[in-house]
RNA sequence: GCGUCGGUGGCGGAGUGGUCAAUCGCACGAGACUGUAAAUCUCGCGGACAAUGUCCUACGAAGGUUCAAAUCCUUCCCGGCGCA
């Protein structure tokens, strides 16, 4: 047993199906799974303070590497005490432990933010045709190249050994390698974090999701070891290896079997999908990942992607979806997504979603948003996101009660039923 | 009353003889957003159509000059400023 191995525990208390409710154990406090786990890429979930977060049932935050690398730098943060602490997330319990579980992503999600969707429209979640491999060598870059960024106008360039980024704040050269990307995790001091991943658009064809997903698992073997090598020094964080095959299903299980053959403490299936082939291409990895280890669906997503995660044998998901379109001013209700910049929406005064109150946002409605939108008050972001973080994490907690009642598939058929009407 | 500057789409404000239904901003209407480059971005915003285009009606009002006027001229109306 590894020092990682005492960090982090998991037990699956119940199923329902592939679907699994668990308890995740950290040195920060437990995690009972399924868990939505909101998005505070730079220390900070927008719009909502950790004293929220915890009274909308957040029980983990997921923190990003690069930007905390970038800003302001992983030594401020490790002096800081680490990120729980830095974020005023970690609070002393009567017994005097700390509590407030974190996660940092890799850096690996911007390889393709900054890399091959910059400046374009594509997403992680599929629209467009698959490239042929012609058209997306045109879109390729070599990292030799002179002026990456004008020449090119993308933000990363990936080789073999890391990947080369042009900060999106002040354009200064950057390189991230597994090891790099563990180094500053390490100093970032968050519970869970991930191995260096190259996570590709979904247009890209088979041909290259097959090259980077090969690079993917290098990197995997990479991150672990430089993991281990610090490990002294990094005994209460936990590291999860990243699946990744894009959306076609022999790559997927391809990936599972080569990142679970590694020694990871937990695993995220990352990367693209479209939205038709995200089941399958789910269930091909999910199958070969061992059962006894938590598994985070990583970036996913909205209410019915996350319910599909779940029956599948999910145990974690992130998101920014809630906070971003609730600060766009759209928020989740049972009866699907409404957009409270609507006119109709004006005179509007019922509850935000009369079917799910959120603790902290009960006594609003929606006319009294469509207001604060309209006239750019910070409190209607503030308000959307925090009824959408809540509304998700209830969605997740149902399910979590619904598969230890074993109700799990009529409470998936219900919620699909109502929102997607 | 005299002089002077000005009156353009819901508002502000470009344009100052043809390529103007009229740059741009705001407001308004709608859409997008799935490991956050994002309190952001996109589209629409006079009217009617056989609508990737065509035709009407528009730049205070009415006349006029011109092949052609939001743009030049005349008168009138309205507003700011200055002098009485």
């Amino acid at each position: 047993m590894s020092n990682s191995d005492k960090a982090l525990s998991f037990a699956i208390k119940a199923r329902a199906g592939t679907a699994r409710a668990g308890l995740l154990r950290t040195l920060h406090g437990d995690i009972q799974t399924p868990a939505f786990v909101p998005v505070g890429t730079k220390a900070g979930v927008k719009g909502i303070l950790p004293e929220q977060l915890r009274a909308l049932g957040a029980q983990v935050v997921l923190a990003n590497t690069y930007h905390l690398y970038l800003q302001p730098g992983e030594k401020i943060i490790e002096e800081a005490g680490g990120l729980a602490k830095f974020m005023g997330w970690e609070k002393m319990t009567e017994d005097g432990a700390k509590h407030g579980p974190t996660m940092t992503d890799s850096g690996g999600f911007q390889v393709f933010s900054l890399g091959a969707a910059f400046g374009r429209t594509i997403t992680k979640i599929a629209k467009g045709e698959e490239l042929t491999n012609e058209q997306a060598e045109n879109r390729r870059v070599s990292v030799y190249d002179e002026d990456v960024q004008t020449k090119h106008g993308q933000l990363a360039v990936i080789d073999d050994e890391g990947v080369t980024f042009t900060s999106h704040l002040d354009g200064s050269l950057h390189r991230f390698t597994p090891e790099r990307s563990i180094e500053i995790q390490h100093a970032l001091g968050a519970d869970m974090f991930f191995a260096f991943d190259e996570c590709t658009g979904p247009t890209e064809p088979y041909e290259y999701q097959k090259e980077a997903m090969r690079r993917t698992h290098r990197w995997a073997l990479r991150s672990l070891k430089a993991h281990r090598q610090n490990l002294a020094a990094n005994r209460a964080q936990s590291i999860f290896g990243i699946v990744q095959g894009g959306r076609h299903e022999d790559l997927r299980s391809e990936s599972a079997q080569e990142i679970a053959s590694m020694d990871f403490d937990g695993f995220g299936i990352g990367g693209s999908f479209s939205k038709e082939d995200m089941h399958g291409a789910l269930e091909a990895a999910v199958k070969y990942l061992p059962e006894e280890k938590p598994r985070h669906f990583l970036g996913i997503g909205e209410p019915g992607d996350i319910l599909t995660g779940i029956a599948q044998g999910m145990d974690l998901f992130d998101c920014v979806a809630a906070t971003r379109i609730g600060r766009h001013g759209t928020i989740y209700t049972k009866r699907g997504p409404i957009n409270l910049t609507n006119e109709k929406f004006k005179n509007d005064f019922t509850p935000l979603d009369p079917e799910v109150l959120v603790p902290g946002t009960e006594s609003f409605t929606r006319g009294y948003l469509s207001h604060l939108f309209r006239a750019k008050e910070m409190l209607g972001p503030i308000i959307a996101s925090m009824h959408n973080v809540g509304f998700i994490i209830q969605l997740v907690d149902g399910a979590r009660e619904a598969i230890l009642n074993d109700t799990f598939e009529q409470y998936r058929a219900d919620f699909m039923r109502d929102y997607y009407a």
